[in-house]
DNA sequence: AATGAATGAGGATTCATTCAT
DNA sequence: AATGAATGAATCCTCATTCAT
């Protein structure tokens, strides 16, 4: 599962694999709360209740865990969409569902967001391959749409990579900074303005 | 743990000025070549060519120095866009060479960006203050377009924020990780999607 | 910065136990020659021949450590003492025979003294404890003494306050800055003192 | 005044008098306040409203001020207590007011108190010289009224140390960490002590 | 006399990692 | 598998003191 690891630190026994899963979400907790740098080793097995060199006999080190953690995201957010879009619509409807999906994650998933950010100092390689994952189905759904004749043509790894930022930012904004407002009504706007623009021609 | 509430480090001679400012220069150096938590008081004392101590005469901690870095870098910012874009021209002429000095920016100032980034996690209130100042100021901008006509009706606060997030990720992506395409493209391609948006119908 | 309330630095192996109790000989000395705050940790590890990082398995801070020996100080007084006094007897031969005790500790253990007389700035509670466990002992005697008909009334707090600030003077006095001359003597004078006060009548 | 002082850093004008005298006074409330090692040099400059390097001018050394300080309490503390005695009157009753006044002292001015006791661990030179100073002048006193008759024969020296504890204990106790009670009453209950003794037959 | 900029030695504390049991 | 004791490099920050102006 892990691709990073190279020395063999893979339990074993069931009992192995029990103590690598409380230390994983132990870490999910730690690396949450108090942040990459502020996280200590100590903190996360004191919360799995497993003692210090335990760790070790797991992770090679706590970059690793914290890949292992960004991977593991990554996963938890593509299928959190998934199960929310329902991909037998038009594009443009499939791109609000998914925009509105994400903040729905970002807002319940708070902690986790902020460990993905964080990512981008601490591993990189890690934060690229999770956004650009995003991008490059983007991209894919956008080429595959204008095939169809669903959207018009244009340049759309940039309008991929543009989908992105904005629904990072979108979440950053409304929904971890501020979450009053209706996660709804956010994806309604953007859709909006991907969908026709800001020109007034097309109004008319 | 000096107990005076308002520590008066501000310089009172051009000596101290001077010192003060290449404090100033070398730490955006080494945060920008080492990050927040690597980069050290004593590296940018260091490229300062002063003595550890004098640091802390004009600065009360590394935290201090990095608020007061991305406070100037968001001034730089501001005036780096304000000289690339003729205001006396349509909104989305203005946005898309907005957004095209924006990633010419990011491409030039790559260390700048990487700062302003982490002081996601360092300083968060000098974080929001950063990007808020950005959506602000299209908010703005985007209302005053919409009671000329030049632009339709929306909820011009999520456009704003899309608009911010788009840049900062397409700068991440096409200016820093891979900054072999045309910045000039970039802009274009995004100008293309926000000002026309995806629907078909409108090329029609 | 540990925020978890109750840090678990209690040694739970007989090796550690050992250690600990290392750092804690190696710090009375420390502590004793060069006084609170020449005092330094790399000191204290180094006379229990440790590794620096060491200290902080087992102790939260230079000040823990320091309370911790002032309590242990404390018990270390009253152990000598007692061993030194004979209950059963009358209670100014015992108030005697405790002075003594109390001046041989002191010329004894000058470093000791010297930790406790510190403690007052650094650490006041342990230092008020100290004293305290010392007057409210006297004032139980003495009451009881009272009781029995050994002693006449009076106002025992203050008396047995004034008992403990003639020892601690006596000792500083003629133990810690002139140890020439014999305990017993300044015992005798003082239970002289106490015992028959000075008005020139009660010889009578 | 100062005879520590080696070199000449005597003011010459009035100016330099006023200035010196600012930063006595400032040194007082800071060592007061604070302590001999949490104060600061440039705590005492800033309450004096001078700057830094100023300090140097009048002052060697943080030692030199604070022995300075010690001493003028000395004088103080002398005076204030002369002023409340009568000492016409018997022995006694001399020494019941002395207490009183050392009390009433220490309770008014516990930060004059800090100083000296902390004294004992920076300048214990200067720290003998005041407690030496008291039991001096009680030994004489003592001396010359038993001379008169008033009082009995006795060990002096240690009488007058043991005086000099008792106050200097009932003083902390009662007028520093509990000014609740009748300075008043303290200072019968110990002229009551030494007047007559414990001894349940002189009361007879 | 007064100023305030500059210095740098000094010390507490953290924590990822190793290793013997 | 699990434990927890031991390590020590790394770094922030303080502050008395000096000195040029």
């Amino acid at each position: 599962m892990n691709h990073y690891s190279t020395s063999n630190r893979e339990p074993k026994t069931q009992r192995g694999r029990d103590t690598r899963n409380k230390l994983l979400d132990a870490a999910e907790t730690e690396f949450g709360e108090r942040g990459y740098h502020d996280a200590a080793i100590s903190g996360i097995t004191q919360r799995a209740s497993v003692a210090l060199g335990t760790f070790y006999v797991y992770f090679e080190s706590k970059e690793e865990i914290f890949r292992a953690l960004v991977t593991h995201m990554g996963h938890l957010t593509r299928t959190w969409i998934h199960e929310r879009v329902a991909e037998s619509q038009d594009r443009l409807t499939v791109e609000r569902q998914g925009i509105e999906a994400f903040m729905e994650f970002v807002r319940r998933h708070g902690n986790l967001y902020q460990i993905i950010s964080e990512a981008q100092f601490v591993a990189e390689d890690a934060y690229r391959d999770y956004y650009t994952g995003f991008a490059e189905s983007y991209r894919q759904n956008l080429e595959r749409a204008a095939g169809d004749g669903e959207i018009r043509r244009g340049n759309y790894e940039v309008w991929a990579w543009a989908l992105v930022g904005m629904s990072v930012f979108l979440g950053m904004r409304f929904a971890v900074w501020d979450d009053t407002r209706s996660v709804k009504d956010m994806a309604d706007a953007v859709a909006d303005l991907i969908g026709s623009g800001m020109s007034p021609e097309k109004g008319a």
